[in-house]
This record gives C-alpha cells, structure tokens and sequence, in this order.
DNA sequence: TTATTTTTGTGTGTTATCGCACAAAACTAA
DNA sequence: TTAGTTTTGTGCGATAACACACAAAAATAA
C-alpha cells in the first residue's frame, strides 16, 4: 500500500499522466519539482498567482477566512489535481487560501507559462477545464454536505478524500487543525474521532489518524464521497479513490 | 425600481451586454427568446444539456438532491450569467438539477452553438471563464455560509441573491419553497422570516416576501454576501446587486 | 356561500453542536 | 529527570435547528 517514492515523476500527478506523450513531453520543461511543507501557505486570499502547482505526494487545502478568523475547507487539490485554476479562468487571484495540508512533492509551473498553453487550446486546455469541472463539484457537494450530514459522516469523508491523495493510511493531522478544515470545534473533532475509532475504522493516536478499515469507512460515509469520486472518473477518466502504481 | 420589460433585449443579460458589438452580432441570431415558468426543471441532474439559457428576468436555482429526497441549493443563476457552464467545460452533463425559481424571460442557445463560439477563442470565451469562476466563488461561498452561519442571516443573504436578479421588490416564494433551496425546514423559514420582519426589513405576506429596508437587510446579512458581489463586480466588471437601465 | 386546499403560525420535546473550563496524557527540550 | 508545551479527553450549560403535531389563516374552487 505505501509507495516509497524515491524518484518524483510528472506521471504521478494524474493530470500530467493524462496528458498526450507529445504534449507533455513539451510542457516538462517548463515543470519544476518542488518540496512543500506542512502548514506552507501558497497562496493567501487575493493574492496574484505566480506559479500553479501539480502535487504528487503533497495535499493542498482550500480554506476560506471569514473577518473573525473563522476558516472552512471548501475544497482539496492533491495528485488529482491541479493548484491555479484562476490563472487559465481569467481571475488571476481568488478568494481562498491555498495551505500545505500534507506535506509532499509537487510540480510548480510558471503562471505565464500555464496561460501560454492553456491558450493553445490542446487537449491540456480541455483537461484543465474538465478538472476545473470536477472541482465544482467537489466544492457543491461540500455545500451540500455542510448544510445536511452529521459532522461524524464529514469527518469520514475527510479522511477517505485525504486517503485518496495519499500513499498512506497515516494522516498525520492533529484534531486541531483538522477541525479548522471543517470549520468546527477541535473538541467536536474529537468526539467524532472516537465514535469512528469505537466502530473500529480508524486507530487515533496523537497527531495521526490511522486508517485501518477502508471499506468500512466507505459504508459509514455519506453519498457525498461516492458522487463527487464518481464525476472525478467521468471527467478525467482516472479514478482518484483507488492506489495506484 | 420596478422596471417593467415591455421588449426583451439580450441586453438585459449582463454578460451578453459586456460583450463586444462584433461578437453579440453574430452570436445573436443563434438566441431564442423563451418564457420560464415558476418550478419549470431545466436540467434534471445528470442529464444531457441540449441548450444553455441567458436569462434576463427569470431566476434559475441550482439543485443537489440527495438519495433521500433532501435539497440544497449551491447557486443561483439570474441576468447576471449563464445557465450550462458544463458544456463548454467539458462534461455535457453536471450533477445539479436546475429549477426556474422565478419566473421570467430567458433566451435559449443550441448547445454545439454555444460550444462553437466558446471554441472561437474569443472575449466570448475568456468572459464564460471568468463568469465560470465568478459561480465557483458563488457556490464556494454557499459551502462557508452553511458551515458557519444562521439560517436568518442565510435568508437575508438568500432574499438579497433574489432581488439582486430581479426587478421588484417582491418575491413570490413560498416559505416551504425557501426551506428547500435553504435546505432546512419550512418552520425554520417561517421562524427565521418574523425575525427578520420583526425588525422592519422585510414584510411577509402569504406566498411573498416584501423587502422594505434593502440597506438595513445588508447590515444584517452576514458578511459572504458581499464577498461573492465583490467578486462578480471584479470578475465581470459589472455589478449585480445595483439595479441597471 | 361553503368546502377544500395551501400556506403560515405555534407548541413540545429531542438532538447536534457550540463555548468555555480544565484535567490528563503524550511528547519535547533543558 | 524535570519542566514546559502540545494534544487529547471530558463535563456542563447554552443554543440553534430538528421532527412531529396540529391550529389558524388565507386563498381557491364548487
């Protein structure tokens, strides 16, 4: 289950991997690898693009900030992915703050670049937009989500999403700062941790959260997660959700 | 401010209005005036889009369903956009039901029509982009609000997202109507109408909602309103919530 | 008019989450 | 080892929204 990455490669970003052999071959040189940290914040709300990033290892967290310093996730970019959506969709900057949620390994692209062959219209242009798509998708049903299921069933999802990005079924989060994600209280993390822990799903121990029954995770989460996987593997025809490698 | 539209005019959809006089020319031809009645379902989720709509005075609701029945609004589409963004984006389809909230004019586009154009590579295709991330913002704000926010200070939000796309002071909108866009209650609406009535904003008749204190609403709201009205002023370089004509 | 339907108002008890306070446990550094 | 810090666990009262039940009012149809 857990791949050691020893060397990092564009194909491990699924957009990258998706890509046309000739066209990715003239966009890996605009490609650099880069090492994002835990807690490293990429972008800040309304701050103009520089770079967009491709993960491959790393989890990026859309968080928005409200006046009072309230944060919420709408959203999670990980080798799924791509970070800078604002670039190719004419904003150039947006409302959320782009954080390291899992460290890891990622590719950043010149802004100008990413514009230049966005522009092109190639199949990397109908890729982005189809991701782009997807991502709405991911940020509705967070919506929906918000507005409708137990904090238990997000938490759930969370973790399923946050497993999908990774290579592991440690998620090393403190309940801290997961409960800034879903914009609850920490102690409403906890209690939601423990009722998973009880049904045996998921080992807690301090500062990570151990996943031990997959499936059974799956059955406990709300529908959420299996529609917005599912519209991720009908627009970009991988599935996130499944290892891979 | 009760403009009565005796002609409709593409005009009055502000995105069609940003356009150059070049580009609406050609493109005009392809639009087709239509009349949208109050609960019309234009797209069941999931279906294939056959025409994208311009509104001009009708209002379209974005729906999630859940398995179980359960609705929840992510966005409302007025004059301000377009309805069909998943046909140029790529999928065709997308998981939102869409609903005619108010009724109103519209006018209808061929959807391989509205694909050729955005194809076009022109301002047609930068503005549908930036009115794409424009509704992403919308939508992702929606998911905060639902997170951290009151049900009244979601109606204030909800009755102002309205008659930004409206010329009238009036909503026809049932209380049980409401609560399923909200996606609580019809006794939360209820509860949450008088309070908002109580302190002289709003009158609530049987089967509509009367806003008397437009600026007072505003101070009440929370403050996710105006971030997505900044955004769409920034993004398309046109307000909504001012009144226009 | 009368009957029916739609919409709104209200009451009662339940539940999920919040806010705050503080204890306990697990790491980390001196 | 000891002291300090970080993280988790727990208790308690407050509150917002829920579910259900049903009355009242307003509109519509017969």
């Amino acid at each position: 289950m857990n791949v050691i990455h020893n060397s990092i490669n564009a194909l491990d970003n699924h957009l990258l991997a998706a890509l046309p052999n000739d066209e990715l071959a003239l966009f890996q040189s605009k490609l650099v690898p880069v090492s994002l940290k835990l807690g490293t914040v990429l972008y800040e709300a309304g701050d103009r693009l520089d770079y967009a990033y491709f993960p491959t290892t790393a989890i990026i967290s859309l968080l928005y900030i409200m006046e009072n310093g309230a944060t919420a996730e709408i959203g999670v970019v990980g080798n799924d992915g791509i970070l800078g959506i604002a670039l190719f969709m004419g904003g150039d900057t947006t409302n959320s703050r782009a954080v390291v949620q899992s460290a890891g390994e990622a590719f950043k692209i010149k802004a100008q670049d990413l514009k230049t062959e966005f522009g092109r219209g190639g199949e990397m242009q109908k890729m982005l937009l189809r991701y782009t798509q997807a991502l709405m998708t991911q940020i509705s049903q967070t919506a929906v989500c918000n507005r409708l299921h137990s904090l238990e069933q997000q938490l759930c999802r969370w973790i399923l999403l946050s497993h999908d990005r990774l290579n592991s079924d440690k998620l090393v989060m403190t309940h801290d700062l997961i409960s800034n994600m879903l914009g609850v209280r920490r102690e409403g993390v906890t209690l939601a941790a423990q009722k998973i822990a009880e049904k045996g799903l998921i080992i807690n121990t301090r500062g990570t959260i151990i996943l031990i029954d997959r499936q059974g995770l799956e059955n406990a989460v709300c529908e959420c997660y299996k529609v917005v996987n599912d519209e991720y593997n009908r627009l970009l025809s991988r599935g996130i959700g499944r290892t891979f490698g």
